[in-house]
DNA sequence: TCCATTATCTCATTATATAAGATATATATA
DNA sequence: TATATATATCTTATATAATGAGATAATGGA
């Protein structure tokens, strides 16, 4: 195996997830309820977390976020500001189509999710922030891919093999570049459930003023909502959304 | 001694701190370098922070601050949105004075900063964002005391008690009470030399519309610079600070 | 006032993080 | 292009540091 990772990051990272709105301040017992820890153990996180700052505790044994994750949350946003200005752009293309929409970046192993914008309604394909697409079998992995010189492309591609392996489906090298080229050739990638079955997706990228791809947008939902005239339609208003994000992206 | 605190989510936020707007991406190596830990540590934990989402790894080898993190910022600041409104209006008091300027939020231990304002002195005091203060000892501190019932008063006195050890300094009861009430009916509160020698600080509480005590302002620095007409200027550009605040804050 | 609940602390046990070293990969240099 | 050097990644035995049972203190109602 991999080498194991640290575990104590990730409970930490388990504790900051159980804060919301509707919870923004939690206590020792609860957390250790939620996340099945021992009341010691969720009692020294909660005092560790406040110690760096992640937290903050206003009543005895009550803790809320805390300063430090505002800072980090503004550098965050600060060295990749493109997710909060694109926001809203994905949701009038939301609102507009009906259905969820999501912005991503390159990550080294496929795209990942930076900003979505979900659609009202009832059934809906959830997709989270921070979620990463395989590169071979996702609307948006294909147009990363398509948009690459062919050396970087073998490069992403073997370190995205972890994901690949996930997958059942094999692909014909041959084919598959094929397939690129049609993808860079008509500027737009479509997945009829490549990835999942009964899930589909309209991808367009988005391009910087230096002719660089920064992000790849994408409508996604129930295969069977996306028939061709939908699919022309998702795509011609996400190329708009496109356009909108590098106009206002200097 | 009292309980140990996870020294594995210690160290990953000492890696977090390491990123700022100069170094927007950081590598094993760096990190390892930087806090004097083995590369292996270094790297395991740069993989699970990329686990978690706070970090993404772009190139191969090289993280910088991921997704997770800006939806915690965002949360932290939903949850406690003051600070980030109130920056800027710190930072007008700052230039206008130019001496620095810090908010504070009530915790359980002291008033924690959430907010500052540096000036562009070449020497001046620098207070980060997540200081607690001492209850006794600083403007704000007392500011807050000054404005809480007596019972209120006494039990963050106690929960404070560590942060209290650690100056030598003695408070006799009676005559601090005594300095409670004038400083509750003055409306501000004063700080020279009393918690760091040769640091000055003059600082005025910010009202919600409820009547509850929110936030605390302070104008901090060289005591020497802190003459009876500097603290009257302070005093009532907080005080127009403070309204400002109050009114936009709904 | 007492009682139930929760917060906090202590410490022996052991699971888990650690770091040395091996290997793979990238980058620099000739 | 080949070779060298630096860096990233993986493996694994060992020691350290996290864990959780249990004791104690503080709280907030009846």
């Amino acid at each position: 195996m991999s080498t194991p990772l640290n575990g104590s990051l990730i409970k930490a990272f388990e504790i900051l997830r159980l804060f919301d709105e509707d919870q923004p301040e939690l206590s020792a017992v609860t957390v250790a309820r939620k996340l099945g820890l021992n009341t010691s153990t969720a009692h020294r996180f909660l005092l560790t977390l406040e110690h760096v700052g992640a937290l903050t505790s206003l009543r005895r044994g009550h803790f809320g976020l805390g300063p430090r994750l505002e800072e980090l949350g503004r550098l965050a946003e600060l060295t990749n500001p493109l997710p909060v200005m694109v926001k809203p752009v994905l949701d009038a293309v939301s609102r507009e189509l009906n259905e969820s929409v999501m912005a991503c970046r390159l990550n080294r192993l496929g795209p990942l999710c930076v900003s979505v914008s979900e659609s009202e309604r009832p059934i809906s394909v959830v997709v989270k922030t921070g979620t990463v697409l395989p590169f071979q079998h996702s609307a948006q992995g294909r147009l990363w891919l398509a948009h690459m010189t062919p050396e970087t492309r073998a490069s992403y591609l073997q370190d995205g093999a972890v994901l690949r392996a996930h997958s059942s489906k094999k692909v014909d090298p041959e084919s598959f570049a094929h397939d690129l080229e049609i993808v860079r050739g008509s500027g737009f990638a479509l997945n009829l459930g490549d990835n999942e079955p009964d899930i589909a997706a309209v991808s367009v990228p988005v391009w910087s003023t230096e002719g660089d791809m920064i992000l790849s947008l994408s409508v996604f939902g129930m295969l069977s909502r996306f028939d061709s005239a939908f699919v022309e339609r998702a795509k011609s208003r996400l190329l708009a959304a496109s356009s909108e994000i590098s106009s206002k992206w200097k």
